[in-house]
DNA sequence: CCAGACGTTGTT
DNA sequence: GTCTGG
DNA sequence: CCAGACGTTGTT
DNA sequence: GTCTGG
């Protein structure tokens, strides 16, 4: 599926043409929104997964990225093999919510299918990093019943979408900020220079967490 | 009724 | 300044 | 989100 | 396709 959200009614041939952001969706709005409420009411509901997303701090002028996850398990986490390998095994992925469309070329050929990924404000976890969040649904009950737009309506299913405070995250390089960047560097966790200035508080950096559900881990 | 929009992030 | 591509 | 382009003539 | 503004 196609990242950005194409209308079902949107009249030209190719849609990178769009005049305008369907990458995300605030939640607030989503049901006044026609591209996004019409797709919404026909339960075009779904589910983005990915091993975390990027988040930009505003830092005395700068801009540091943050990578921010799930919480993994110990094993999860220490696996090299998750770092090396293709296909990683034991990595709890995020899963956001989505809406997605239909939409076919009025040159006719398959139909494309693609997606907005909802926001919601930052919860307190990552508020420190930015004010805005994907929404994230955390756990296959959320995310069944996300999916299952047979059996749960969307009045109920919108109560889904909230902001969670089960995330975990690190500072890392700059080396992110070109998207044509995609190597491990993306992700490796950095050390910030927290050099003190007179009368700042430096503040905590969360490098790491476990996550206090999972039973191999203390929290 | 028709015409025109249909969106978010951020910033100030 | 604003848009496109990734 | 950030980085990078933002243009036309002609030539090969 | 469907809603809002005029």
């Amino acid at each position: 599926m196609r990242w950005g959200l194409v209308p079902a009614w949107f009249k030209e041939d190719d849609p990178s043409k769009m005049q305008y952001n369907t990458s995300n969706c605030r939640s607030d709005t989503m049901m006044e929104k026609l591209s996004y409420k019409v797709p919404l009411v026909k339960g075009k509901r779904c589910v983005v997964l990915a091993d975390g997303y990027y988040e930009w701090q505003q830092r005395n002028g700068q801009k540091q990225p943050y990578f921010i996850y799930f919480p993994q398990t110990v094993q999860g986490m220490f696996n090299k093999s998750d770092i090396e390998d293709e296909d990683p095994k034991g990595q709890r992925l995020l899963t956001m919510a989505g809406i997605f469309d239909c939409w076919i070329s009025p040159n006719g050929g398959e139909t494309l299918y693609s997606y907005t990924i909802i926001t919601v404000e930052a919860s307190k976890s990552v508020s420190s990093i930015h004010h805005r969040m994907p929404a994230i649904l955390d756990g296959d009950e959320a995310v069944e019943k996300w999916l299952d737009s047979a059996e749960i309506p969307t009045q109920e299913a919108l109560k889904l979408i909230h902001p969670i405070e089960n995330l975990a995250f690190h500072p890392v390089s700059t080396v992110v900020n070109n998207s044509r960047n995609n190597t491990p560097e993306c992700i490796i966790p950095i050390q910030l220079d927290l050099k003190k200035t007179k009368g700042q508080q430096v503040q905590h950096v969360c490098v790491l967490h476990l996550c206090s559900t999972c039973p191999g881990d203390r929290g």
